[in-house]
DNA sequence: AAACCTAGTATACAAAAAGATACCTATATG
DNA sequence: CATATAGGTATCTTTTTGTATACTAGGTTT
């Protein structure tokens, strides 16, 4: 990862990545969860991406790793506290992500996708 | 480009690429600039990458492109009204980029570089 | 008439990110 | 003693992004 040019490129640095978005919506959701949680809850990702966003949202301090000397290994993945001082902007990100949408779709039609995993990242981070 | 999984991914989706934040930076600074002024503001930026990430803004509707019909060619850029309803979440993720680089400078020291384009985004945001 | 200007496009190529697949660890279970 | 288990790594291929370079249009300047 490179060093940011500008502050809000910090944000897009943890955020970007295909699979980043999930998985923090899920940690967001559920707390805490288990590598192979993640895995199930994202069926597409493939333990080499889960692995690599995972660290480097630990590396950000935004995702905390919690490991049980035990085996089989267990592996407990939560958002820190720094972590949670992210729902603003998140939440930010999120309000206007919405009213850009309809902005879009007014524009061309409706022809773009609304849905997203479960839909509910809003909730999840105001709670 | 891909149709937004969740909301806030839709501000990434306008936001990533290696160019997108520069450009945003310029246009937001200096209001209204021509492809050329652009690509002094930018030098390392190939034209072909520079028209590429104007494209794909004005497709979002964030920036405006305004043709001249003369020779030689006069095309101005500058940020849409839609476009400046965007400043109050780079502004958050500002904000909360500048709070994190402090985090991280405490995680692993100095080593990270904080200088950002004359590193005034969030100034010219708020204006 | 040749060269110059601006805002591009076209093409080929290199680099980075993501995907597929196989493998590893050490204990517990059948 | 073979197999399953959880959480990974290693290696290779494919896809996506970004770079380099050349070329175009058509009026203006030399």
């Amino acid at each position: 990862m490179e060093a940011p040019h500008c502050k809000f490129e910090t944000v897009l640095e943890i955020l970007v990545g295909k699979w980043k978005p999930v998985v923090l919506f899920h940690l967001f959701s559920n707390g805490t969860m288990r590598f192979s949680e993640l895995q199930k809850a994202i069926p597409d990702i493939t333990k080499k991406m889960l692995t690599q966003q995972l660290r480097e949202l630990e590396y950000h301090d935004i995702v905390h790793r919690k490991i049980y000397h035990q085996i089989p290994p267990k592996v407990e993945y939560s958002i820190t506290e720094h972590g949670k001082g992210m729902s603003t902007v998140l939440q930010a990100m999120n309000d206007w992500g919405m009213s850009h949408l309809t902005h879009l779709n007014e524009l061309y039609g409706e022809e773009r996708s609304v849905e997203s995993f479960e839909g509910r990242l809003d909730e999840v981070i105001k709670g």
